[in-house]
DNA sequence: TTCCGGTATA
DNA sequence: TATACCGGAA
């Protein structure tokens, strides 16, 4: 870890360079102020710069002040606020704002820990407040900050893993300079969002940090920054059978003792969609004779780790097949898991009527 | 359709 | 530690 740190020590230097020429010229940077920082910060989180600039200018007309935004009528703000998502922070902004008025004389504090006591502001929102409007040296790391430094170290630590932020963390510290943190935090953000583009194709060619970069050096900026597979939920696709006789039993099977929903009951089911033709098939083959198709439906449930998709049947059938058939009396001993609610809401309607 | 992300909350 | 919250870009 601590081997990067001198490398990160020279990336100031060249990339406000390069900031002083190059940044976006946007309302809140012409006219800084703690009020006018905390709100464009809250408002650029999860959101484009070019969705926000409309935005800006409306909430600063109506809501010049702290005490105006303190005062406004939350349905107005909601109302501001339509379009740009994320609609608790809008909320979260007035009760900020009610606190700041009635706590710290309308004047956002300078300090990182009283900032984070504030709502909707959390590490990244307290750091750029407090860099850019009070020049306090404190990183503020967003997802462009850890791109870039996942890229110019060339770490393949997991930019989406919480146990490394602490580390990309320590590295910006250790690249944020003394002087002007405020332009040097921007200055990354604006070098994301033009040159360290996300994706496979990064302007390397246009950095002014491509001589530092390692994942440059070994040509893998593109594999970088490296992201938690997702988690892929894998998809099973099945379809379900509620098959009830005419004297009120229904099939059930016993699930394996081993694995998801262990030793639990469900309705006879088989892997894939199939249609109403397909599935008259295997009723066939299972030795059952349909004697009317009572309803279908798709329905899905959702694990950690596995997604359902289920086409269901429900068919009044006669004869055995291979299956176990029990009676509403059995069935109200056994353990059927939601992810069969559906088929199980079905079956309560047919005894219903 | 899927991907993306700061903060709050459970 | 995981997930909901949202709209827009890919």
């Amino acid at each position: 870890m601590e081997q990067y740190t001198e490398k990160l020590k020279e990336m100031a230097r060249p990339l406000l360079a390069w900031y002083d020429e190059n940044r976006r010229i946007l309302p809140w940077r012409e006219e800084v102020s703690p009020y006018r920082t905390w709100v464009s910060e809250i408002m650029l989180q999860q959101t484009r710069v070019a969705a926000v600039l409309p935005y800006f200018h409306r909430f600063m007309e109506r809501c010049p002040t702290v005490e105006a935004l303190a005062a406004a009528d939350e349905q107005e703000l909601l109302k501001l606020w339509e379009g740009l998502g994320y609609y608790s922070r809008a909320r979260n902004l007035q009760k900020a704002a009610r606190i700041i008025t009635g706590e710290y004389g309308g004047q956002l504090p300078a300090d990182q820990k009283a900032l984070m006591a504030l709502p909707g502001i959390g590490d990244y929102t307290a750091g750029a407040i407090l860099s850019i409007a009070f020049g306090v040296p404190i990183p503020a790391v967003d997802g462009n900050v850890l791109r870039i430094l996942s890229r110019f170290t060339g770490s393949d630590l997991d930019i989406l893993d919480a146990k490394n932020r602490k580390i990309f963390r320590t590295w910006a510290a250790a690249a944020l300079p003394a002087e002007r943190p405020g332009a040097f935090n921007q200055a990354l953000m604006d070098l994301g969002s033009a040159v360290c583009l996300p994706g496979p194709s990064p302007r390397c060619g246009d950095c002014p940090l491509a001589h530092l970069c390692a994942a440059r050096q070994e040509g893998k900026q593109a594999m970088l920054p490296v992201r938690t597979p997702k988690r892929e939920k894998r998809r099973e696709e099945m379809t379900v059978f509620l098959l009830r006789r005419t004297d009120g039993a229904v099939a059930l099977c016993r699930r394996p003792q081993r694995g998801l929903l262990a030793g639990l009951w469900e309705y006879p089911n088989i892997p894939g969609l199939l249609t109403e033709v397909s599935a008259a098939r295997q009723l066939a083959a299972w030795g059952l004779a349909v004697q009317r198709w009572e309803k279908s439906w798709r329905a899905k449930h959702v694990f950690t780790h596995v997604r359902w998709d289920m086409q269901g049947y429900a068919v009044t059938v006669t004869g055995d097949g291979e299956l176990a058939w029990y009676t509403a009396e059995q069935r109200r001993q056994m353990a059927i898991p939601s992810a069969f609610e559906r088929a199980t809401r079905v079956l309560e309607e047919l005894e219903g009527e």
